[in-house]
Order: structure tokens, then C-alpha cells, then sequence
DNA sequence: ATTGAAAATGAATATTTATTCGCTTATCTT
DNA sequence: AAGATAAGCGAATAAATATTCATTTTCAAT
């Protein structure tokens, strides 16, 4: 008995976030991913029952993947902001390092592909982030705006913000990185 | 002798955004789109060479309006913040009310319809958005970070917002839309 | 009213793409 | 080492989709 091999998996979630990024959800077809990931295309059906499958899969997985490395790191004992800025520079950097993936996940969004029970259980991994607001706002150093207001703007920025980098060439340097998070910072603060 | 009808072509970007917006750019047909404007296929096929001619038609005319209702009602002559807040609520208002619009973007830019040219030619649109952000930092009005990253930060952030507005059914207020622009303000403001 | 040129139609065709399946190859168990 | 079980293959098939085209309808000019 030989096992499903969990290098193949990442193998063809790897062809298919480069893929995505490159074309878009709608210019890569089931060929497409078994090539990049140097499989046949058979091969994918004993991973994944068909595309669908597949997509919903890959999307789980990016996400509970970018959660749990946002908040690496993160010490509630220690104060605020220090805790914050490791937090938001753990997202960016994440991002800026798996852009196909912000691409895929933006790009899934609106797609057939994305059920509702998949969409549910990534919005459910946000909880951590609603907290980290909340805190702030008891500590008297960020607006009492709704928080979900504060997190869209923040992330909204982010993920423009990685987007751009990537197409308009700009090199994000370690003062580049810090003005960012200073407009986030004063966006924010009480 | 019969015309071409405009208001023919205004029907078939009207359904093809609706249904990009509902199902994405991948799960929309020229079938589905010609049933959505009540025409035959092959009428599509008479104002369009093809789907890519669609979508890139529809792609530049989206933005074309978007940037040129932004500065409706600005003025130079007036005051920089003031000016700042219309076009700002300018672009907001335009993202709600053209929701379609904001999605179908979205999911063009990484599709393999959207032509070098086109997306060429979009981005040069963009030149009066850094001349504004120029304004107010002769003005020292705002940071004298790098204008793109300004913008970025600015228009990621509102793209978000309308985004997440559609989802989660929050409703944008005045005061919602008070407390949004005054994030968006401080982050900018020197 | 008649006519001609263009628009509109939608069934038929061509093309692309997902999925299946009979077969081969690899690996585990005994 | 042999047998059994599952992975891997890729050509063949099925399904979905774009595009064409022979025909009909519309409408402006005469």
C-alpha cells in the first residue's frame, strides 16, 4: 500500500497559486496545474474529487496557513503597540512572501468555486484579529470606531499595498515598510 | 440602414458586471451574458469580436467613468482638505453605488483578457490622483511620503471598505463614512 | 410601399476543458 | 519474493463553452 503523498499536494497547491497568480482563477485549467506541478493529469483526481474540490481545498489551507503566522510571536503581556507592529509586519510579510497567494484568495472570492460552508470557516479565523482591536480600544490607544471598520482599513491597505508593490516595482526597504505602518499607526490611534 | 444600438452595449456591460460580480470572471459565459441582456449570443458576437473585446471594452470604460466622476465638483482654487474630502467621497460613493464595477475590476486584473494596452492605458488615468496627493504636500498638508504609497494606502483601504460594506451588510451612515474618512485623513495628514 | 443593408437570431459547429478508465508502476505486508 | 493494494499515468470520453453562419427581422432611404 503505497500513501498519498503530502509533497504532491504541495506540489500541485504551489502550480496552482503560480498559476492563478498569473493568468487569474479563470485562465487555468486542470492541464494547466498537472504540468506545472509535473504530474499527469489523472494524478489529480486520486488528490482532489475534481477542480472544485481542489480550489476549496487550496483556499482552507492559505488561510488558516496566514492566521497562524500572523500572530507568531504575539505576547498579550507585553504592551500594545510593540505587540501590534509584530503582528502587522508578520501580515505583511507574509503577503509580500506569498503573493500568489493574496491574488488566489482575492481572485476565489468571487468565484463559483468557494462554498459557503469554506467561506464560513475562513471568516471564523478572524476572531483573533477582532480581539487584538478590542484590547487597544480598552487601553484607550485606538479609536472606538467598530472594529471591523479599523480591521477592513488596515488589511484593505495591506493588501493593496503588496499588490502594487508587485506590479509597479517599487521595493519595499525597511523605511518604505516603517512609513506604511506609521500611516496605519496614525489611522488608528486615539 | 440599422444602427448599432448604445443602449444595446450599456445592456450587455450591465449583465456581464452583474454576473461577474455574482459568480466571478470565471464562472460567466458569453451564454450567460447574452440571456442576462436579453440578446441572442450571436448578437454579442456582432458588437464584439469576441469575448476578450468584450472584457476589455468593458474593463477601459469602467475605469474611464470611475476616474472621471472623482473629480466632479473639485476645485483647485479652494482649499486642500476640503477638495481632498469631496473627491474622497467622490471615489467612496462611486465604489457603492457601481459595486459591480469595484468586483469585476478586481477579478480582471490578473485574468488573461485584460491586454497589456489596456491596462496601459488605465494606469496613465491615474496622473491627477498623484497630482492631487502633490498638492498637499506643497502645502505640507500631508506626509511627505512617497505619493504612491499615499494613494495605495488611500484607495486600498476604501476598496476594502466597500467590499466588506456588501458582505457583512453594514450599513455605511454618515457617521460611518465620518469616522472612515477621519482614519483615512490621519494616516495621510502630516 | 419597396428595397437594400445592417442587426438580430439561435441552432449547428468548433474548440476547449473537465473527468474517467484501463492499464502500468511503485510500495507495503506477509 | 510474491501478492495485494494504491498511486500514477495519459489517451479517450464527456461536458461545457466560444464562435460561426444561414436565415429572418428591422428600419432608413428611396
Amino acid at each position: 500500500m503505497k500513501l498519498k503523498d503530502d509533497k504532491k499536494i504541495v506540489q500541485i497547491f504551489q502550480a496552482a497559486l503560480k498559476l492563478v497568480a498569473k493568468k487569474g482563477l479563470s485562465g487555468v485549467t486542470m492541464g494547466d496545474i498537472s504540468r506545472e506541478a509535473g504530474i499527469a493529469t489523472g494524478t489529480l483526481y486520486v488528490y482532489f474529487k475534481g477542480k472544485d474540490e481542489l480550489i476549496n481545498a487550496l483556499f482552507a489551507a492559505c488561510r488558516e496557513n496566514s492566521v497562524q503566522v500572523s500572530f507568531k510571536g504575539y505576547n498579550p503581556q507585553l504592551p500594545f503597540k510593540p505587540g501590534f507592529k509584530n503582528i502587522w509586519l508578520n501580515i505583511l510579510r507574509y503577503k509580500l512572501q506569498h503573493f500568489e497567494e493574496v491574488i488566489f484568495m482575492e481572485q476565489c472570492y468571487h468565484s463559483p468555486f468557494i462554498t459557503a460552508g469554506t467561506r464560513e470557516k475562513a471568516q471564523q479565523l478572524s476572531a483573533p484579529f477582532y480581539a487584538l482591536m478590542e484590547r487597544g480600544q480598552k487601553e484607550q490607544l485606538i479609536k472606538q470606531t467598530d472594529t471591523g471598520l479599523l480591521l477592513i482599513f488596515m488589511l484593505g491597505a495591506m493588501n493593496e499595498l503588496v499588490k502594487q508593490t508587485h506590479y509597479s516595482g517599487i521595493t519595499l526597504n525597511r523605511s518604505r515598510i516603517n512609513s506604511t505602518f506609521d500611516l496605519c499607526w496614525d489611522a488608528l490611534k486615539a
